[in-house]
DNA sequence: AGTTAGCACTTAAACAAAAAGAGTGCTAAA
DNA sequence: TTTAGCACTCTTTTTGTTTAAGTGCTAACT
């Protein structure tokens, strides 16, 4: 999209508008504008400007006689004017790097962490996705005995995860027929994916395990388990008490929506699943499918790690959030969050952070 | 504590205060007393009556000229009643056991569950604990090897559940190293707690494994994390948005202190700790330690496993909570809940509900 | 002595009217 | 093309008034 139509001038007004609202909160006038320096002429002429302005759609009248809000096109303008220029201004990245790293752990953890701390530095509400993965296969099936009536599956995953469950059965069991039944899920239950796994299938395999065969069913149906499981994903978020410092949220209504929303994380996730380029993605108001965003925007981006997407961190907030700050913000974590978790080449010997993927 | 202080008559209109204002939320006068039937004095004596409670401390008055509301004390006579004769009507029994039994999986899982379902039942807050583990050892290892540079640590903890990380390696590994890896870890690391493992055992273990020594840093390093995480203790909440239709959270400030006290969580974790009873607990507003509460409540109830408490599932919500049908709920899906992961004896050969514990 | 009816009093909430303020659109002059 | 000025519009704030609820108290009643 270009926006060769403004002229210079009316560029500057919209961003001198923009910045001012995101500031205040408040709609703004004429006079604020001419008074905030930068530009050398009077009140009258900014009226007339912004009156086409408006016309053109980047602002928007709450009332006759109120100033002007920026409409979620200017938004979009000033966030696409931004992402050219952004300054990487790094003065808070140490901070990054030092929390997250004093946090290493599972994934989960990692993305967590991040999302406290993009919560915590733009004071909005940070979240973290895990996306759900769209089909995933076991590499490999160790099992270990637990005691008589318990084993434990270890499950290598496609991606080189680790699951583990463990399993009851209603017969005592030895350690042979653990090896057995592992020699067997590996045989049969590798590099396919949870739609095939079938009854015949099973028949099968109880028969494999001769007197045992009681530990399939139980085996497969918590390999199932885990696999949609992961498919699953995740949503967590923090810092929702950061909103309500926002007027527009003070309405009950609509922030009790907005949380609701997030609980049911469902559209969240579709939403992250949908745009991911490398890069930081920002979703303004009604720009999303999600009726209820109208009021809020989403600014996000993808985790990548051996150019497979592993999370989504971002921030949620206001229509008016200080896009300058969160884009920079949202970029740094993301940055250190893969730097984190992508490098599976620099070996050096310690405690790699965890693909653990642990359960939930 | 006793109340043998009230007359029946006092008790009588006590309740009835208690619950029109649970019902109505708004102070309740003598008038209203006298309409809901049950009594067959006139107002005037009520009023007496209430002037009396007022001055015992069970009844409060907003203003002059307004109705009476509940004090924390009159709320604690109420539940105090309460626990003595509640009826459990077992009429939603059916679909907690249906919905907990279709979402059977980690412990983690079932908490968040049961939370939802807490939320989704009482239309307040859910929340669901897993509170911190004093001293946890480790009763096991199994070591898999995963590639040339990675291994998997098994670990099965002295209260029988599993953990497992996947450990890199700066040089190459072999089946062999890990197995030796393995019968050391069994010899020297089983059953000692986190703060036992120092420098001198390291070194030991390191000269043990030889030339395979670089092993063993990040394998123990590994194993503490775990020992250390485990013992973390994790809030869950759900349903935050059902708080905002009580017009006591209208006044943004009081819920967003609420919230940032749910998020930095140790509050609340300390507070399930404390109190501990096989039965429902009742916190009502500044009867616990956290300042926030003071316009909250919390009904809870620990989750106990072969005599262990593996978490604690509740409710949040305001002072003028609906006891009566809060206390019950929870009683019943904490049954449930203890129903699922608490009968380590009873066998039935379908999958136990995994005891993975898995990270966060 | 306990209960009731009646009434004066208090206070918050609801309503209405008026005043203040902010900002625009438009016209006419520079 | 820009600017100054002014009338107009609409919201917000203020102020005052009314209404309604509910109490406390006194005096009569059982």
């Amino acid at each position: 999209m270009f926006y060769e139509e403004l002229s210079e001038r009316k560029k500057t007004i919209l961003k001198a508008v923009v910045e001012a609202h995101i500031e205040g909160g408040e709609p703004v006038g004429s006079k604020y504008v001419v008074q905030n320096g930068l530009l050398t002429c009077s009140s009258a002429t900014i009226r007339n400007e912004m009156a086409e302005l408006e016309q053109m759609g980047y602002l928007e009248q709450p009332h006759t006689s109120a100033g002007r809000v920026p409409s979620e096109l200017g938004y979009r303008f000033y966030v696409d004017m931004l992402v050219n220029q952004y300054d990487t201004v790094t003065k808070e990245v140490a901070q990054v790097n030092h929390l997250l790293k004093s946090k290493m752990g599972e994934i989960d953890q990692i993305l967590e962490t991040a999302s406290r701390l993009a919560s915590k530095l733009t004071n909005y509400t940070g979240i973290a996705i895990k996306p759900k993965a769209s089909s995933i296969t076991m590499s490999r099936y160790e099992v270990i005995w637990f005691d008589e009536n318990n084993f434990v599956i270890v499950m290598i995953t496609s991606h080189g995860n680790v699951k583990t469950k463990k399993v009851k059965t209603a017969e005592s069991i030895t350690q042979e027929s653990v090896e057995r039944l592992a020699a067997l899920l590996n045989a049969h239950l590798c590099g396919i994916s949870a739609d095939k796994i079938n009854l015949p299938l099973i028949v099968e395999l109880e028969k494999a395990m001769g007197s045992d065969g009681f530990m399939i069913n139980a085996a497969v149906k918590c390999i199932y388990d885990v696999m949609s499981e992961i498919d699953g994903g995740e949503l967590r978020y923090s810092g929702i008490n950061n909103l309500l410092n926002y007027p527009e949220y003070s309405d009950t209504r609509q922030l009790g929506e907005l949380l609701g929303t997030l609980e049911e994380q469902s559209q969240i996730l579709d939403l992250v699943s949908d745009a991911d380029s490398d890069n930081v993605n920002v979703l303004i108001g009604s720009e999303s499918s999600v009726k209820v965003m109208n009021n809020s925007s989403l600014v996000f981006k993808p985790i990548k790690k051996n150019g497979r997407t592993v999370g989504v961190i971002g921030v949620l907030g206001p229509l008016r959030m200080d896009y300058k700050n969160v884009l920079r913000t949202i970029d740094e974590i993301g940055g250190s969050v893969a730097d984190m978790i992508g490098d599976d080449r620099k070996l050096d010997g310690k405690v790699k952070e965890g693909d653990n993927d642990g359960g939930k």
